[in-house]
Formats: structure tokens, sequence, C-alpha cells
DNA sequence: GTCTATATTGAGATAGAC
DNA sequence: GTCTATCTCAATATAGAC
């Protein structure tokens, strides 16, 4: 047996704690939270609440780990075409912009994690490989059947999709009209591939 | 007479305080660095230096404005064509692959900067603002004169160029190896206005 | 204008009771 | 497992001497 009933319980507790607390960020904003904050949020104390999670930065991560988890969600299962690929992207990206808070929480890490001895550094770099490399094979398969330009290689490409929902998330943290969304889109419709048209001399 | 000597001076020690923190930052990393370390570096004590910057947050606005300062002179003067605005960006983002502790810095404070309340808010706002400007002009000329596709708005393409040289900014402060002007280009060479094949019809 | 010294604050971590 | 209380540390900001 590997878990005893207490175990269990304690991962529940976990969870619970987890889910409650990104409820909480996208409602409330992050703004720099502390754990204290946190902990009241989900009605436990700071000392309560670090006996779960050891450290600031291991609550943070796990909170983004809970966060993939059910953005994970927005996608289709299985193997991936370009289309699909493209609505569970923006689904995502739509449903960001209705937690900012959690945005913010992504963004700060991300900058902060980029130090290789940050608690959170080895997450962010398996994360943004594993995105890297949906895109990249999905992109390709779309790039042989002639669904998607192939002027830029698919890396590249992974890398310029990625680039640009990240840096629109800076965007629309500043501005908050901003559309990343449909920003992100466009590019997608730029990769559409050409279409053929009577007058392409110009 | 606006100026007394003194007051002069005063201006000539803050723009020398604010070259060697750029020098110090480029050299040594940022890693969140405290006005402490800053002072240390350009030789002041901390309280010395926020003499000069009443706090913390106007230190390291004044420190990136002196960064665009210099960056500025990375582009040729007066009005600019797409193939200069090219160049003079792609030699901002090689630069920065100098100096990874002013784009650290830049990046932190963009996501603290979010917050309107902020003291920095200002400054994003407009060098955002700027900076998307002068691409949508210059995309703009350059679809009219089909050097460029216009398959998207103008606008929707300079926040798509500013998010891929921030994104890229992410990427590569987690992993260095990244080629960031290599990747941005990539994004000019999309945009490329469509060669005419003779089998474009696949 | 610059320094030393100190006030103040805020936070995360930890000890120990229950 | 959870709380209260406390420790510790780091950092900015400020007062006041020179």
């Amino acid at each position: 047996m590997a878990k005893r009933g207490s175990y269990a319980k304690g991962v529940a507790k976990r969870e619970e704690i987890l889910t409650r607390a990104l409820e909480v960020i996208a409602r409330e904003g992050f703004r720099g939270a502390s754990v204290r904050e946190i902990a009241d949020a989900v009605g436990l104390s700071q000392a309560g609440l670090l006996h779960y999670f050891g450290s600031k930065e291991q609550l943070f991560v796990e909170i983004l780990r809970k966060r993939d988890e059910i953005d994970a969600g927005r996608f289709e299962p299985g193997d991936m075409e370009l289309a699909e690929m493209r609505e569970g992207y923006l689904r995502v990206i739509r449903h960001n912009s209705e937690v900012p808070g959690v945005v913010e929480l992504f963004s700060r890490l991300a900058v902060e994690a980029s130090d290789a001895t940050h608690p959170a550094h080895e997450y962010f770099l398996q994360r943004s490989a594993l995105i890297r490399q949906l895109f990249t094979e999905t992109v390709r398969k779309a790039q042989e059947d002639g669904r998607m330009s192939d002027r830029v290689d698919a890396e590249i490409l992974a890398r310029l999709f990625q680039a640009a929902s990240d840096g629109m998330q800076l965007q629309w943290l500043l501005d908050p009209d901003v559309d990343m969304a449909a920003t992100v889109d466009a590019l997608f419709q730029l990769l559409a591939p050409v279409p053929v048209q009577a007058d392409a001399a110009g």
C-alpha cells in the first residue's frame, strides 16, 4: 500500500487549496500577493499553508501547474491538427483574459525563474519545451500538407507563437483593452497558405 | 537663467550615475539588484544614490530611459523605411543579447508596472505606444507599396512585432542559447511580399 | 551633496502548543 | 494538521551630521 488514508487526504487537501487559490487569484488579482494573503483567502493561517508547500515559490509553481492541468482540458484530446490547435490555443488565451491575476503571477514568475537556481526554473523550462514541441509537430504536419506557409522552419514558428502569446500578455497587463486572442490569431492568419490570386504579380 | 551652476552639475551627475548603473547592470546582471548594490557599484552610499532619484522605482525608470536614449542611436535618423526599421530593430535586439541584466530589469519592471499606480506605469505606456506608432507607420507604407503583406492590419502587425520581441526576451532569459534576433527576423521574413512562383497552386 | 545611522516595514520561515 | 507567536532578514526610506 503506497497510500495510507491520511496521506491520500493530505493530497486531496493540497489539491483543494490549489483550486481555491487559483480561483481567488483569478477573482481578486495577484498584485504580488503574499503567502499570508493567499492563506487568508483559502482559510488557513500563513503557517498552515506553508505546511503543505514548504515555501512561497513552491506554492506558486504548484498553482501554475494546477492551472496548466485545467487549461489542458481546453484542448481536444489526442493528436492535434492545426485547426484544433488554433481553437484550443485561442480558447486558453480567451480564458486568460478573464483572469488577469493568473496572467500576472505567470509573467512575474517567468522572469524571476530565469535564474537557474530558482525553484520554478525547471517548471518553466519543461512547460516551455512541451508547448513548443506540440506546436512544432502540428505546424510541421500542416506545412507538409500545404496547409501552412513553409517559409519559416516549424521550430522557429513554434517559438514565435509562444513569444507572441507571452508578449501579448505583457501588453494586455499594461492595457486590458488589447485583444490578446485576436492578435495572436492574426499570426495564424499570416501563416495560412497563400491563396492563388489572378493578380498575384501585382 | 533657468540653470545655475550647481543645478547643471546635479543634472550632469545624474546622467553619469545612470550611465554607470547601466554599464554595471549590463556587465554584472540584475537579479533583482537592490538600491544598495547599485549604489556600491556606482560609488555612492545608498542614501547618496536615493538623494538623486527619490525612490527605487524612479531610479529604475530612469535607467531604462537612459537605455532607450542609447538604443535610439542604433536606428537611422529621420523617416524610416522598412529595411532600415528592420536593421535598427535587429541591431537593438542583438545588443540586448549582450546585456542580460538590462533585459531582466526591463522585463521585471514591465510586469510590475502593469499596476496603474506603479511609478513606471506611464513610462511603459508611452514607450509602448511610441514603438507601435513607429512600426505602424513604417509597415503601413510598406504595405501600400506592396513591399509587405497586407493580410493583416498594420496596427495589429505592430503589436505582433512588439509581442514577439518581448516574448523572445522571456524565452532567452530562460535559455540564453535562443537566438532572439534570428527569431524576430523570421517574422519579418514571413511578411515579405509573396514571391510569384510558377507552381504557386501547389 | 554625501555620509552614517536608524526607523520602519514587510515578508517568509520556523518553533512549539494543542 | 493547524494555529499563535516569534525570529530573522532584507530592503527602502529618512533624519541629521558634516
